[in-house]
Order: C-alpha cells, then sequence, then structure tokens
DNA sequence: CCATAAGATTAGAATAATTCTAGACTGCTT
DNA sequence: AAGCAGTCTAGAATTATTCTAATCTTATGG
C-alpha cells in the first residue's frame, strides 16, 4: 500500500459500488455527478435497502470525511425523490425518513427506537380498497404498521 | 336578545355542545377545564369528525375571540392525544395533523389541497397483515391511499 | 484550448414547526 | 384563608426544513 492510498482511506471511504456506476446512476436522471452528491449516493445506494434521515444521512457521510452541508443533504434528498432515486416516507412527525427502496413495499414502524423495516408487498394483502373520488387517481398506497418496543 | 347576549355573540362563539358536557368530558380523562382548553375541546369535539393541525386550531380559536397562545395549542393537542380523545396522523412532513375521529379507520390523503378524508374500516380490507417480530405488538395498522389533485 | 454564459448546485442565513421550562394558577388540606 | 402539591400556560429556545445569493459546471464557439 502506498503512502497516498494509505491517507486515502484515513480520509475518505472509497466507494462499494465504482464511481463510475454511481456517477452514471446520477446521469441517467439527469443529475450532475458533484462531489457532494457522490458521497451521498455512495453511502445510500451502496449497501442494502435502507430508512435514512436527514440528519444520520448527514453524519455518516461527516464521519466519513465528506464535505457537505446539512442543507445540501436536505437538497439532495429532495432531488433524487424527485428523480425517482428514493421514496420519502412520513410517518413521524419529528423526521421525515427516505427509503432507498423504491419498489412497491410497506413498513413495520418500531415506536420506540423509531427504526423502519421493510414488509415483502406480498406479506399484506389489500383485497378491498375504495375508488379515488371523482377523476382523481390513487398514486400510492402506504400500509404502516406501528410496533411498540 | 339582551345586551349581554349580544357582545357575547360578538366577542365569542358559544359552544355547540353545552359547555358542561365539554367539561365533563375533560374531567372524565383527568384534565382540568381551563378556559383556553374548552375553547379547544369545543372546537374538536362539537362538529363532525375533524382533521386539524395546530395552525388550524389556532386560527380557529383565536378567529373566535378565544385567548390562547399557539404553544398552548400544541400542549393540548399532545395532552387530548394522550388522553384518547384525539389521534395524532403523520403523513406529510411539514406538520402533523390530528384527528377528532379515534375509532379504527383509514385515509384518503390529496396530495395537492394537503386535506385528509375518512375511509370506513369496512371500505378497506386487509386480508394478510404480517405478525410482529418477537414478543412485540401491534398498536396500529395505518393505510393511507394518496391521491393526486 | 480558453472565454463566456446559461443553468445547476451549494450552503449560510432565514423561517416555520415544535418543544421546553419558569412562572402563574388551581384546588386540596388543614 | 394560608400553604402546598401539582397542573397548566405561553414566551423563549430549539430543531427540522426551506430559501436564495453566490459559486460551480458544462456546453458552446472563437
Ligand atoms: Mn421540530
Ligand atoms: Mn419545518
Ligand atoms: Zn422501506
Ligand atoms: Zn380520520
Amino acid at each position: 500500500m502506498t503512502m497516498l492510498e494509505t491517507m486515502a482511506t484515513v480520509d475518505q471511504k472509497k466507494s462499494e459500488m465504482g464511481d463510475a456506476v454511481l456517477a452514471d446512476r446520477l446521469r441517467e436522471v439527469g443529475l450532475r455527478p458533484t462531489r457532494q452528491r457522490m458521497a451521498l449516493v455512495d453511502i445510500l445506494l451502496s449497501q442494502g435497502n435502507r430508512h435514512m434521515t436527514a440528519e444520520s444521512l448527514y453524519s455518516e457521510a461527516t464521519s466519513q470525511g465528506a464535505k457537505v452541508s446539512l442543507a445540501t443533504v436536505y437538497n439532495a434528498l429532495h432531488t433524487f425523490t424527485a428523480k425517482g432515486l428514493l421514496r420519502e416516507i412520513s410517518i413521524d412527525s419529528t423526521q421525515s425518513y427516505f427509503d432507498t427502496n423504491t419498489k412497491e413495499h410497506h413498513h413495520f414502524y418500531f415506536e420506540k427506537s423509531g427504526k423502519l423495516e421493510d414488509i415483502e408487498p406480498n406479506h399484506v394483502k389489500l383485497s378491498r380498497v375504495p375508488n379515488a373520488p371523482d377523476g382523481m387517481s390513487i398514486s400510492r398506497v402506504d400500509v404502516v404498521i406501528r410496533v411498540d418496543g
């Protein structure tokens, strides 16, 4: 290991997925692969499905040495959501969650810890759902199962 | 109509339900029927089922001549919720809603207007629901149908 | 190439939603 | 009717979130 590699390891985590893959994912949706977004998208998309708050993403990015402001984290989360890379979930009045799993699914919400856990769509069956009023259309159906403890 | 009655009508709305009924409702759950709470509980419980935000309740109370601070409205909403007079609903990251209907039911959420509408529980059938993990128990199942427009 | 400009992005400052807590009030108890 | 033990209120403080002026990017063409 060279001196430069050692320093890089200390300063900043190397992305799991290749940087090129992440940059392409951003370009695909029409976003510029900036330094800040690369750091965020790496945390968000290089691991399995995650449920993150602005604060948790900011902490994780910061502790890996990324230089990003909290405002930029908020901007990125909303932009990524608008572009379909994330899905926003409101279950708690104090903070909103962003889900890296954009496929149809539902959630357990653990009230004590504030953690979310995915429920596969086939584990919840909605056998009767009312029609949307007028000429309006249903954009999404969310099922949240709240659990104590 | 006497002079006193006329002034009262201008200054402050008389409760639909009798004040005694509202005061009793508060005492039943162990809360003192203060002037502020009476005004709020009157707005909340004297009409049909409603979905209110702190701000909407504050505006309505204030415009009826009630002297209450916004902080007290928040305190009251949370206290009433803890005592089972209301139910809190988180569907929008910007504001939380308080529902005067505490019976089991679900919601339409109109994304454009930010309004909520009740769905009778028998209009939604959950034929398959996963068990809570471990020794944990399900405290509530919420179904939110998001509608455009 | 390099300059330019149009648009996109960042992040400090501002705002809005919500919570905290010191003081004011209530209703017992003697 | 004075004291006391909570209970309640609301101004102040905090926190989540948004706004916007300044900074960066990237496409263009000389
Ligand atoms: Mn807050
Ligand atoms: Mn806010
Ligand atoms: Zn999820
Ligand atoms: Zn409702």
